[in-house]
DNA sequence: AAAAAGTCTACTAGTTCTATATACTTTGTA
DNA sequence: TACAAAGTATATAGAACTAGTAGACTTTTT
């Protein structure tokens, strides 16, 4: 399951995708819209801009934007800044490899291998899937919603 | 991440596996050579056998049985009875679903339709594989890694 | 100067996970 | 029949993690 954080991120990435080009954002404007807590989301869009996925700009009229085109910005990305392993088992993670304690030797598990598959096939779609994605598929989603 | 409960319930299927159609394994030698806390795997087997995958035998000479053949004993299925659910959102979980507390409009979200496609392929994978899957790969690997 | 907005660090309450403890029941066998 | 082997059941403790809150600070605009 991804955390609230990881949620939060996604939908204020996407909020922050829709604006990209125009001016900040401000964290309450978000926060309140997307129903998140203010002081969770501050959290949250530091370790974004910490990140290098956003810019921050401080005072009167300030708040935050998104550094490049959502459509550079991959899903996968968001889930290891602020979730950290996409993959089912951590010995299977590729950026949070952890030993498994319980096992002799990795290279002959046979559990191992097939969440070594279910990595993979996760890794593709959420690489695949941009932030400029994910506010298409909202889109078409819409469209047909309210047809 | 998939819990420990999961990962010592799939190891341990895969050691009662390899026994199918023997004489029943004790809780002991199960949790002593995959390294699993006895008492620990004793409330695992217990729910295995509560969802009717497993059979036990009291007293002298007891222990643990699968009851069905490992080919008919799926991987999701063991996740969906020991950790519960597979989905990385619970609005998205075909089994433990739950609405999210922060969504206006689930049929709208781009965020969900991204990981219902991650739920699918995952499930896909999970419910191909069974337990005899496992150790065929198991079997496999240990070929290739002695070679 | 004052207000708006982000920054940073610490902390807490609650939950979940992992594991252990204890007492009990059933079964086989000496 | 007594005893030991083995599973059953429930409770509980400790650790780790998550989600959220608090407060004091800095920067920028008006």
């Amino acid at each position: 399951m991804l955390s609230k954080k990881t949620r939060y991120a996604l939908k204020a990435l996407v909020v922050l995708g829709k604006n990209f080009g125009g001016i900040p954002i401000q964290i309450s404007k978000i926060a309140s819209e997307e129903h998140i807590p203010k002081k969770f989301l501050e959290q949250i869009l530091l370790d974004l801009r910490n990140a290098g996925l956003l810019y921050s700009k401080k005072g009167s009229g300030g708040g935050y934007g998104l550094v490049k085109d959502p459509a550079e910005i991959s899903v996968v990305q968001i889930l290891r800044i602020t979730g950290g392993p996409v993959a089912l088992l951590p010995c299977v993670s590729l950026n949070f490899y952890q030993k498994c304690d319980e096992c002799d030797n990795e290279a002959t598990c046979g559990v191992r291998d097939v969440f070594v598959d279910v990595r993979d096939a996760t890794v593709k779609i959420l690489s695949e899937t941009s932030i400029a994605d994910v506010i298409k598929r909202e889109k078409d989603l819409v469209q047909n919603y309210s047809q």
